[in-house]
RNA sequence: GGAUCGGUAGUUCAGUUGGUUAGAAUGCUGCCCUGUCACGGCAGAGGUCGCGGGUUCGAGUCCCGUCCGGUCCGCCA
């Protein structure tokens, strides 16, 4: 053994005792005859004092940062104590060392704030995992694995693996691809998710599933987006959508308690996606805060069950306002004091191209129960009074208005609404709210080829009610323009989504597991019945053998990590995570391949 | 595919209307220092200003192109 202890455990018991050590040297406090070095490895940090003995080698300095050490010593009660660190009452006195390999200088310093940029960081990540918050990313991303583990396994479910090397399939995002040598010219696909598997395994009567898989999309990333990613994935037969949402809000509140100690004793909310929609303008709300979106004009034909509510802009010669689609507003608490430096900002702050909104008006709801606005040359104090109303505007709020097309104006407010949340203080990182989102629609019109896409995936059963509807209907869209009135439109799907502050952490559904049922929605996709049979037959064989009901979920294991860590960005939550542009800065993959391998893959490259 | 911000010492950054020898902090090297823990003091080394082209008497600074990186839109069932 290299060691008797690590860096983290001596403490004032241990005075006395003779100890041997082993790390990384961390810093390097040279005082002449005397030299204090921090000690670090995984565990903690431990202050070694040297005497006259390090002095005493041939070269005078024979140590440097990140040298990794052997010491051992004698353990010393410390006269000047740190209390920063925990073994901050102990020293070691050393009385040998040895040095078990030397370090070039490293890019960055190995610290909690450290001074090296991402690009850096990731290019000597393996520098990076050092240093002590990468670390505790990594440890709690661990401690979510396991407390998942812990309740899925004390609930019957049973990790079973799933090949990754698969075939390609038609709808949702584009596939990895690995050439096969045994069979030129053909090539497997890397999985988007162990979707159709899982539900293998429960036609085959494994009927609680759980993985903790990697998946893989070729689609353009974001901070929050890798190509290569973790899912929590799920499935469970013989279950209705009630019991899905009880059995994994009751994953997610263990995974509160286990790793953030919060107990999470409340009911999850719940909302349709529609009222969710409506109120906040996104399918995954951050209900921290009120803030509700008020529409002040007819409603959009998407959002059937709502009712159009009184007209509140119209006919007043605004001209920006009656021409508009959508008109939408909220109210703001306590910004009716925002200056006119403030109104302007936010102006130009829904005029970037990424909100792409013309303009904003608002409205100041004083504290003297006047009005002061910037269109109130078109409506008079009781217009603005109804308004105001509409958002329940209270005194000292702002009341802020959008107008545009319906879908981009939506959007836009919802933006807002979180940009003004997280202005106020209402986004607080410590305070979780998990929301189910319901009632998603099963089908969504894709205007470039005018068909109907799944809007969670192909294997998802619509409502029960709505089985009927989409059985007896032909899919075929008239035109762009009339397929809000084609009956799909207004089929729901039996899945579910769960939002944590804002940000969809889970999604899944109630699956399809008759033969006829899963044929008409493939039928409704635009697939041919051969189609279908090529790439999905071996499914529609297994719903012939017995498919008993199921229905998953797969949770966003590295987004999950990130918030409950308090950070956007998954990649301080991946051990080695990819860039903006899907490369390994560190491997500096991917990368060419030799001739040799193109040749023995019967593969020519064709770059332009 | 598109938008936008950035690229200057090992690192993080500053750099004026375009004008002498491009700065700071930190790190690094050497010397001094027996109680530090962001140690301190003194001295020193370290830069093709991402790359290519252009405008100009003169470009880190202005223009065009390109590469790399960040963020966002499209995309991600």
């Amino acid at each position: 053994m290299y060691r008797t202890h690590t860096c983290g455990e001596l403490r004032t018991e241990n005075v006395g005792q003779t100890v041997t050590l082993a790390g990384w040297v961390q810093t390097i406090r040279k005082f002449g005859a005397i030299t204090f070095i921090d000690l670090r490895d995984r565990y903690g940090i431990t202050q070694l004092l040297f005497g006259e003995e390090l002095n005493a080698e041939p070269d005078k300095n024979p140590l440097g940062r990140e040298y990794v050490l052997q010491v051992t010593g004698i353990v010393r009660e410390r006269s000047n104590k740190n209390k920063n660190i925990p073994t901050g009452d102990i020293e070691i006195q050393v009385t040998s060392f040895k040095v078990l390999n030397k370090s070039a200088v490293p890019p960055f310093t190995i610290q909690d704030d450290t001074d090296g940029g991402d690009d850096l960081r990731m290019r000597y990540r393996y520098l990076d995992l050092r240093r002590n918050a990468v670390k505790k990313n990594l440890e709690l991303r661990y401690a979510v694995n396991r407390a998942a583990r812990d309740y899925l396994h004390a609930n019957d479910f049973m990790d079973i693996e799933t090949p990754f090397l698969i075939k390609s399939t038609p709808e949702g995002a584009r596939d990895f691809v690995v050439p096969s040598r045994m069979n030129p010219g053909q090539f497997y696909a890397l999985p988007q998710s162990p979707q159709t598997f899982k539900q293998l395994l429960m036609v085959s009567g494994y009927d609680r599933y759980y993985q903790v898989v990697k998946c893989f999309r070729d689609e353009d990333l974001r901070a929050d987006r890798q190509p290569e990613f973790t899912q929590i994935d799920c499935e469970m037969a013989f279950v209705e959508q009630e019991d899905i949402l009880n059995m994994f809000e009751g994953l997610i509140k263990y995974i509160f308690k286990a790793v953030k100690g919060i107990d999470y004793t409340e009911r999850v909310e719940r909302m349709s996606w529609e009222d969710a929609m409506w109120n906040y303008g996104i399918d995954k709300p951050d209900i921290r805060f009120e803030m509700k979106i008020a529409n002040l004009k007819k409603p959009a034909s998407v959002y059937v069950n709502k009712e159009d509510k009184a007209d509140l802009i119209n006919g007043a010669d605004f001209k920006v306002f009656d021409e508009a689609e959508t008109v939408l507003a909220i109210a703001v608490p306590g910004a009716a004091e925002y200056s006119r430096k403030q109104t302007d900002e936010l102006i130009d702050w829904v005029k970037r191209p990424q909100i792409g909104m013309k303009g904003l008006a608002f409205i100041k709801v004083n504290n003297d129960g006047t009005y002061k606005s910037s269109i109130d040359k078109f409506y008079n104090e009781e217009r603005l009074k109804a308004i105001a109303n509409a958002t329940n505007a209270q005194k000292g709020d702002l009341v802020l208005i959008l107008a545009g097309a319906e879908e981009r104006t939506r959007k836009a407010m919802s933006e807002l609404r979180l940009e003004m949340g997280k202005r106020l203080g209402f986004r607080k990182e410590e305070e979780f709210k998990l929301l189910w989102v319901l009632d998603f629609p099963l089908f969504e019109y894709a205007e470039e080829e005018n068909r109907w896409v799944a809007r969670h995936h192909p294997f998802t059963s619509p409502k029960p009610g709505d089985i009927e509807v989409m059985i007896n209907n032909d899919p075929v869209i008239e035109n762009a323009v009339k397929y809000l009135e084609h009956p799909y439109t207004n089929i729901k799907a039996n899945a579910y989504d769960m939002v944590l502050n804002g940000n969809e952490i889970g999604g899944g559904s109630i699956r399809i597991y008759q033969r006829e049922l899963q044929e008409k929605m493939f039928a409704a996709l635009g697939m041919s019945k051969e189609e279908a049979q090529h790439k999905f037959g071996f499914l529609l064989g297994a719903f012939e053998y017995g498919a008993p009901p199921h229905g998953g979920i797969a949770f966003g294991f590295d987004r999950l990590c990130a918030i409950l860590g308090g950070s956007e960005s998954i990649r301080d939550f991946i051990a080695f995570p990819k860039n903006n542009s899907g490369r390994d800065v560190m491997l500096d993959a991917p990368a060419a391949i030799d001739q040799k391998q193109l040749n023995e893959l019967q593969i020519k490259t064709d770059v332009q």
